[in-house]
RNA sequence: GGGCCUGUAGCUCAGUUGGUUAGAGCGCCACGCUUACACCGUGGAUGUCGGGGGUUCGAGUCCCUCCGGGCCCACCA
């Protein structure tokens, strides 16, 4: 039978016990004087790298390994309060997992490709991505910005064009800088990261990780292009995917507009915020069953002022209850018209560039002299300006129907951008997402269900996310600055681009970059000639590459033996605001290349939000930096705040939580000392403890190890859920009744009180193993949370790294406590407090006598008590007699604290306050 | 409009499947330099568990409803 089968809950004879763990031997030595968080930072940091306790152990198996898919942050942004905040609950599931035997797998990269990174590089150099040019050898930029931007930015015509190649180069330069410092942070904060594995999500690697899975979802038609119109940034001119949208409220105003039927019947009234689209105007669109326009229906009506006639049609998407019912579809103002022109088979008429401006050719489906002459006045225009002098007109035709009236509206934000979307059409390349395909889409949505998520509500997130995707993932960008699409495309006789067969590059010679590299078969003096070749423009979205981030860091398909090792990984730590990003596009990925998710569990850390209960953010003024945080408060204790708050939850930024952090990492300290200050040869300094559970025989510490050995059981089970917030908990309750009750308690026993340090009686050695037997467990059970303190505590008397010791089980404590019961110790923490009470109300120190006193005890702590009596009447500094009378009050163990009290007692004189 | 989270002591938060008198720390008050710790210790005070209904022998916990915070999605006529 197993010894810890729960159908025998009471292992007490010691042929239950099963076999007997390893007997602890170990010698004390360098117990300081006076104990001190401060330095232990710097000194362990160096210790930990020059020992390689991190270290990936490559030869582990699968099943050995715990895998993390360590989020890159971004380099050119700067490090936050938030971010310690997140990597802290990241780490101490590494480190717990470590010492629960697994080889972690923590490697930490750098997010390098993207928008804030193009611009720091222009800024920092003074130049510009130029994809035509060729990669100059040896280029040195014209000018090196200062760091924190003081310097004036050049302006877009002073900055040098380079190639991609070089300013990939300066973005790696630059980088570079960023980077050292982030590591020095994460190390300060004791991040348990492998540095030898880390990656930038522009480098070599990782864009060839990006077009190789690329070419895989193309080879497979998961990756598609399209000719379609689709959300369009003006200010950066590149398209945007539907994750990348953020909905901003944005003033404007109705314009009501009258059209006029063909047959001459009464005006149609229609407003528009966009009165500017009116030449795009390609039909009137109401609701099939709306009252009003049953008659129009089927007939055709003429827009004002460009005379353009348009018919009046039928579309359940029109909501009657929205403006006049009847709404203007232009190609297009938004997204419901490109449905209608979709579905309704609609011409196209589009007068919005990519620039943002009205055309500068005067459409053909514009026949009247006035049309033409007024498009002749908003060409070129911004879609502003032009609105203003169409509205002009529209009041001097009379077409406009009283004035127009401001409005918040709802439009579409490229999430970095500051102008409302317009919808372009063009040439864009698309990767399936489940977006337009019920199946695929189920497929994800399985995966989201077989993904571990904690907390577990945070699926929901994903699963919203998913149901509600209205297309696939566009993945093409118009920007210069990242990884670029593989492709070429074949250059016809007559000049035209063959957009249909794209050139694909071999695999062995990834990456590529084909607006400089030549496609196979063809030399370079075939670019852009007929008969030749033309390079993709386009780069893909930094998503596109994020997405592959435990490709790019695993080595998949670069170092398959270390990729069979982690992948699937285990852990994705990431942020709840980039589940329909990061999240969803990983698992998109890992789905369409595996057929697997890329990891078994998801952590999702909250926000961390300011006194106010906002979002801490840079414009507010409230960011504290974090390695000023670290230096005040020390790591262990900016750790303790962190590890406080539960995964999901956002958690207030507070400097107490820090302190009563760095009061427990100081306790860990002191208590520590303590528990290994005896034994001590006073001759040489050094002392042997034995954990030998078999000398643990007083009663007390036997209930206090039962106690410990629940603990351990609680505080593992919590861990293994990802829930380092109740593990600590757990701890540091016990911890705090440890030192506060178990230590006073036993104090006068463990000194071997009037024995002499050679002379150890059974009673002083139980004590002085059971703490020994504790402080063994309680320093690897803080371990994951107090990396620094613990780890400080284990060099006083043990070999090797905390780091790299096993997790605790219960074993030890068991054992040394078979048919102990842990209320022993309560009830006697309990009798002591009613004898503190009895000084602290006479207002006299706790050195002070009791001459005599009478203990009413509850008839459940009686028998408690008395094991416990010795060590009582030693901390109570009781000289007398020391009644106990049993009270009927109360049941149970709650009941025990208030039955508890002294009823009688006479003091003795304080002792005399020492001089000096 | 759809959805998720949240409301417990002045503050930050626990409160496991409903079960005696709702807890911790900080802060506050009082006392105490006690050979682990003054970066400390001891003791104490503090609550309409957001409001209102309901289920139940019993509700902080379950149900309904309303109110207050936070977030996600949809919303461009």
């Amino acid at each position: 039978m197993s010894a810890f089968s729960s159908a025998d809950p009471t292992p007490s004879s010691p042929d239950t016990v099963g076999s007997a763990p390893d007997v602890v031997r170990a010698v004390v030595s360098g117990v300081p004087d006076r104990v001190s968080l401060d330095g232990l930072e710097a000194t362990y940091d160096a210790r930990w790298s020059e020992q390689g306790t991190y270290a990936f152990d490559r030869t582990k198996t699968r099943a050995e390994v715990y895998s993390i898919d360590t989020p890159p942050p971004t380099v050119s942004g700067s490090l936050h309060v938030g971010h310690v905040f997140s990597y802290t609950h990241t780490d101490v599931v590494a480190r717990f997992q470590r010492m629960r035997g697994r080889e972690v797998f923590y490697p930490m990269g750098w997010d390098d490709n993207g928008l804030p990174t193009e611009r720091r590089v222009q800024n920092f150099y003074g130049v510009r991505c130029d994809p035509s040019l060729p990669y100059v050898e040896g280029f040195e930029p014209p000018q090196q910005g200062s760091e924190d931007g003081s310097g004036k930015a050049p302006k877009l015509s002073d900055q040098v064009p380079v190639s991609r190649r070089n300013f990939i180069e300066l973005c790696e330069r630059l980088t570079g800088e960023d980077e050292k410092q982030f590591e020095a942070l994460w190390r300060r904060l004791g991040l348990s990261v492998d540095w030898s594995h880390h990656y930038q999500t522009i480098d070599a690697n990782a864009r060839t990780v990006a077009q190789r899975a690329f070419l895989r979802n193309l080879a497979r038609d998961e990756a598609y292009q399209a000719e379609a119109p689709g959300l369009w940034d003006v200010t950066f001119q590149t398209a945007v995917a539907q994750a990348e949208l953020e909905a901003r409220e944005y003033p404007g105003h109705f314009h009501k507009v009258a059209f006029h039927p063909s047959d001459g019947g009464a005006p149609v009234h229609i407003e528009t915020t966009r009165p500017e689209l009116l030449p795009a105007c390609v039909a009137l669109v109401a609701h099939p069953d709306d009252e009003r326009y049953q008659h129009l229906f089927g007939t055709t009506v003429t827009s004002p002022l460009f005379d353009v006639e348009v018919p009046v049609l039928a579309h359940p998407a029109a909501e009657p209850t929205k403006g006049a019912g009847i709404a203007m579809c232009c190609t297009f103002g938004d997204l419901t018209d490109v449905q209608w022109w979709r579905e309704l088979q609609l011409p196209t008429r589009s007068i919005i560039q990519r620039d943002g401006r009205i055309s500068r050719e005067t459409p053909e489906w514009l026949t009247s002299e006035r049309s033409r002459a007024l498009f002749a006045e908003i060409e070129g225009k911004t879609t502003f300006s032009a609105r203003t002098a169409v509205v002009d007109a529209l009041r001097a035709s009379g077409d406009l129907a009283g004035e127009p009236v401001a409005t918040q509206r709802m439009a579409n934000f490229f999430e970095k951008g500051d102008k409302p979307l317009e919808i372009v059409t063009s040439r864009q390349w698309y990767i399936r997402n489940g977006g337009r395909d019920a199946a695929l889409r189920d497929e994800l949505l399985g995966r989201g269900r077989e993904l571990g998520f904690h907390p577990d509500f945070m699926r929901v997130r994903y699963e919203n996310w998913v149901g509600g995707l209205n297309g696939d993932w566009l993945v093409s960008r118009q920007r210069f600055f990242g990884v670029a699409i593989p492709l070429w495309y074949r250059v016809g006789a007559d000049g035209t681009v063959e957009h249909d067969d794209p050139i694909v590059p071999d695999e062995a010679s990834l990456p590529v970059d084909p607006s400089s590299d030549v496609p196979p078969g063809y030399s370079a003096d075939q670019r852009g000639v007929p008969g030749g070749f033309v390079g993709e423009a386009d780069v893909m979205d930094t998503w596109a590459t994020s997405s592959l981030t435990p490709q790019i860091a695993g080595g998949w398909e670069r170092d398959p033996d270390l990729f069979e090792r982690v992948f699937p990984m285990d852990l994705r730590p990431q942020g709840q605001d980039i589940i329909r990003t990061w999240l969803f596009s990983t698992v998109v990925r890992s789905h369409l290349e595996f057929g697997s998710l890329p990891w078994a569990n998801a952590a999702i850390s909250g926000w961390i939000l300011d006194p106010d209960r906002k979002k801490m953010s840079k414009s507010k003024g409230n960011v504290v930096t974090p390695m000023g945080l670290l230096e005040e408060h020390g790591s262990d204790a900016v750790r303790y705040w962190a590890a406080s708050a539960r995964l999901g939850t956002d958690a207030a930024f507070e400097v107490g939580q820090m302190k009563i952090g760095r009061r427990l990492a100081i306790k860990v300290l002191n208590a520590s000392k303590f528990a290994l200050s005896f034994g001590v040869d006073p001759e040489s300094g050094t002392g042997e403890i034995t954990l030998d559970p078999a000398l643990v025989t007083a009663e007390l510490d036997r209930a206090m190890l039962a106690g410990l050995a629940d603990v351990v059981d609680r505080a593992t089970e919590a861990f293994d859920a990802y829930d380092h917030t109740r593990a600590l908990e757990i701890s540091e309750t016990f911890f705090w009744t440890f030192c506060d009750d178990y230590l006073e308690l036993v104090k006068d026993r463990a000194y071997g009180a009037g024995a002499g340090a050679a002379d150890v009686n059974a009673a002083t050695r139980s004590a002085r193993t059971a703490l020994a037997i504790a402080l063994d467990v309680l320093l690897r059970l803080f371990a994951p949370v107090l990396p620094f303190a613990t780890e400080e505590v284990w060099g006083w008397w043990r070999t090797g790294s905390v780091h790299r010791a096993p997790w605790p089980t219960s074993d030890v404590a068991r054992a040394a406590s078979a048919g102990a019961d842990p209320a022993v110790l309560t009830a006697a923490g309990h009798a002591l407090a009613a004898l503190r009470k009895v000084k602290s109300e006479a207002k006299v120190s706790m050195r002070t006598p009791i001459l005599a006193a009478e203990l009413a005890v509850p008839a459940a702590a009686r028998a408690g008590v008395e094991s416990a009596l010795v060590d009582l009447r030693g901390a109570g500094r009781v000289t007398g007699t020391l009644d106990l009378v049993e009270t009927t009050e109360g049941q149970g163990d709650a009941a025990v604290q208030g039955g508890l009290v002294v009823v009688r007692s006479e003091l003795g004189e304080p002792e005399a306050r020492r001089k000096g």
